[in-house]
DNA sequence: CAAACCAACTTAAACGCTTAACCTTGTGGA
DNA sequence: TCCACAAGGTTAAGCGTTTAAGTTGGTTTG
C-alpha cells in the first residue's frame, strides 16, 4: 500500500545519513547551515512526509491527545473538540476524537482506541465511563481531563463549570422581572452537571422564599422540551416562567408552548443553558447561559500538556466561568 | 512515557512466541484452539492493547481513513463525520479527522496530515483544496472522494448530491401553491454546490414561464440570511416566497423577515436547504431538502474502501438523492 | 606541538509489531 | 515402514524513524 518515500531515499539524494535528515527535521540544531539547507529542499523537492508511526514509535512518544465525546451532533461539543484540536496543534500535538454516541459499550472502545494510540492524555467529556476504565488509564499513566466528574488525583484534572452561578444568574434575573412561578424542565437524572443545575435552581428559589416546581422531565433533546412546553401549558397555576436544562430542551420548551397558544414572551418567559447556536437563532432568540465552551477545549488541552510533561503530575481543578446572556425569550412576568 | 505492556510480555506470561501472539490478535487462523484461549486470556488478565504505530508500520498499512472538512461546527458536518466514522470502523478502519475552518493553509496542513499518517484514503468534503495537492495525493495513490468537486479518476470518486432535483423540487412545489415572485438567497459564488443551486433555480424558473429574482448576496451564515430577509422585506414588488440557499440563511432570512414586520409564512413562503436541526427546531419550522447527509458519510467510506481495495482501482460518480421536506415556513401565496 | 575540544557529521541499535520462512510433531495413505 | 502433509508452533528479518555513541577534521589552548 505504501509507495511513500522514506528517510532513507531522502537522505540519499541529499547525500547525507538518514541522522541529518532526521535532525534537520527534528530542529535539533545539530547540523550545518549548508546541510541544513540542502536537506530542507531536497525534502521540498521529493515531497517528502515522515511517517508518524515510524516517527512516535522510534521516539517511543505519540505526541497525541485525545478527545472522548458524547455525541459530535451535540451542538455543545464541536465547538469544545475545535478549540481542543487547535490549542492541541499549537503544544505540538497530534489530536484524535472519539464520539461515543452515550453508549458504554462504545466509550470502552473510545478508551482503548487511546491506549492503542498511546495518547499522551485524554479529555474524557463524557459520563458514560465506568471506574474500571478510568483506572485503567491511570495505570497506563495516561494524563486525564473529565467535565465536572471525577475528584482531582495524580493523573487526572478536572474542569469546573460554574454551574450554579449560571443558575444563580438566571433565576435571580427572573425574580428581578416578578417572576415569582418560576418551572424547571430537567435533563438526565444520571449526569452530575444536570443534577447539579436543578439543586441550584432548588436552593436559588428557596434563597428567595419561593417554592420550587413544577419540575418537569427533560431529555436534553428537543422533544423533551416539546412535551414539557406543552404539559407547562395546561399546569395550574400556570408558571410564568421555565427553565431549561439547556438551549435544546428550551427550544422545544418554546415550540410546545406556542402550539398550545402561549406567547413567548409575553405570557411566559424561557430560558436555556449553554448558549448554544440554537439560542441564538431561534425565534424568539433565546436568554441563556454562555459556559465559554471554547475555553473548555482549550483548558482540557493545556491541562493534558502540563499533567504529562510535570515531573511529578499533580492533577488540578479549573474553574469555567458562567454568563447570562439575555436573549429576546423572556421578559418582565405578565401581570395578574 | 510509554510504560505500556508489549506483545514481548504477554508472550513471555502466556509462555508463547511473539508471533503465536500476534496470530491470535490478528485472528489468522493459524493457532490451535488450547493456545488461542490461553494467549487471550492472558491478554485480558495483563491489560494489553498493541500498540497501533508499531502495528502500522510493521504491516506497512495503517488501515486508516481521513476525513476532511470545511467546519465541525457548521451544522452540515457532525451528521457526515459520525455516519463516516461509523462506516469506516465496521469496515475495520481507523478514522482521524481534520478541520480546515475554510481556511486554505490549514487544508494543506489537513492534507499533510493524511499523507504523514499514511491513510488509505482520504473523504475531501471541502471545497478548499488545491489542485497541488490533489496531484500529490493521486501521486501517493491515496484514494480519495470528493464531495461535488472532482471528475472521477484512478483513484477518485465523487459524491454527487442531486441539487437540482432538491431546487427543482421547491419552485415546482412553490409554483403548485401560487407563488410566481420567488427570491433566491444565494451562498458563495466560489463554492459550485451553491452555483449548482442558484442556475438551478433560475433554469426551474424559466421553464415555468417566471422571471428568476431578486437574487441576493448571502454568506451561508445566519448574518447573511438576515440581511438579505431585511432587504427583501422592503423590495418592491415584494416577492411571495423566499428560498435560501441553506437552512441557517433560511433562519436568518426568517428573522429578518419577522423583524420586518412581514408574518411568515402567511405573508412570505421562506424555504431552507440541507434539513439541518435548525429546520425543524426553528420556530417556525422550515421547508427544506434533506440531502441525507448520514448517507454521504456511509458512501465516503465505502468509496475509499472500494478504491483502496481494488487492483486497478476506478474512480466512481456516486449520486445521492434530495428529497423535500415539508415545514411550516411555506404556505399558499397570499392573494393579492 | 600535543592535548583537548568542538562542530558536523555517520553508524547502528533500538522502538513494538507482522510475517515469511523455517522447524516439529502427529496423522494417514501407499 | 516410510513419506507426504498438515497443524501448530518458533525464529528472525524487516517496517521507517530516532538517538546514543562513535568518527572526523579543524581549531583552540596550555
Amino acid at each position: 500500500m505504501n509507495h511513500g518515500l522514506t528517510i532513507r531515499e531522502v537522505a540519499k539524494a541529499a547525500g547525507v545519513s538518514t541522522a541529518t535528515v532526521s535532525n534537520v527535521l527534528n530542529k535539533t540544531g545539530k547540523v550545518g547551515r549548508r546541510t541544513h539547507a540542502l536537506v530542507l529542499s531536497t525534502v521540498k523537492r521529493l515531497g517528502y512526509f515522515p511517517n508518524v508511526h515510524a516517527r512516535h514509535l522510534a521516539s517511543r512518544d505519540s505526541r497525541t491527545l485525545g478527545i472522548i465525546v458524547s455525541d459530535i451532533e451535540n451542538p455543545f461539543f464541536p465547538e469544545v473538540i475545535k478549540s481542543f484540536e487547535i490549542r492541541a496543534r499549537q503544544l505540538g500535538y497530534d489530536a484524535i476524537l472519539s464520539d461515543t454516541n452515550y453508549d458504554p459499550r462504545r466509550t470502552r472502545d473510545a478508551a482503548e482506541r487511546m491506549m492503542e494510540h498511546n495518547v499522551r492524555g485524554v479529555a474524557v467529556m463524557t459520563s458514560e465511563i465506568s471506574l474500571r476504565l478510568i483506572h485503567e488509564l491511570a495505570r497506563r499513566r495516561i494524563a486525564v481531563t473529565f467535565l465536572d466528574l471525577a475528584p482531582v488525583r495524580g493523573y487526572m484534572s478536572n474542569l469546573r463549570i460554574d454551574y450554579f452561578s449560571g443558575v444563580e444568574q438566571i433565576v435571580k434575573y427572573l425574580y428581578k422581572n416578578g417572576h415569582r412561578r418560576i418551572a424547571f424542565v430537567a435533563g438526565r437524572p444520571k449526569l452530575k452537571s444536570n443534577n447539579v443545575r436543578l439543586e441550584g435552581y432548588e436552593k436559588c428559589m428557596r434563597d428567595l422564599g419561593l417554592e420550587p416546581g413544577p419540575i418537569l422531565r427533560g431529555d436534553l433533546r428537543f422533544e423533551g422540551g416539546l412535551a414539557a412546553g406543552l404539559a407547562i401549558a395546561k399546569h395550574s397555576p400556570r408558571p410564568t416562567a421555565v427553565m431549561a436544562i439547556n438551549d435544546l430542551t428550551a427550544v422545544g420548551v418554546i415550540k410546545g408552548l406556542l402550539r398550545a397558544g402561549c406567547r413567548v414572551p409575553q405570557d411566559i418567559s424561557v430560558t436555556g443553558f449553554d448558549k448554544t447556536r440554537f439560542a441564538e437563532y431561534s425565534n424568539p432568540s433565546i436568554t441563556t447561559v454562555d459556559i465559554h465552551r471554547d475555553m473548555l477545549g482549550k483548558l482540557a488541552a493545556d491541562a493534558l500538556h502540563e499533567l504529562s510533561c510535570a515531573a511529578v503530575p499533580h492533577g488540578r481543578e479549573y474553574q469555567v466561568p458562567a454568563e447570562l446572556i439575555l436573549g429576546d425569550s423572556s421578559g418582565p412576568a405578565p401581570v395578574e
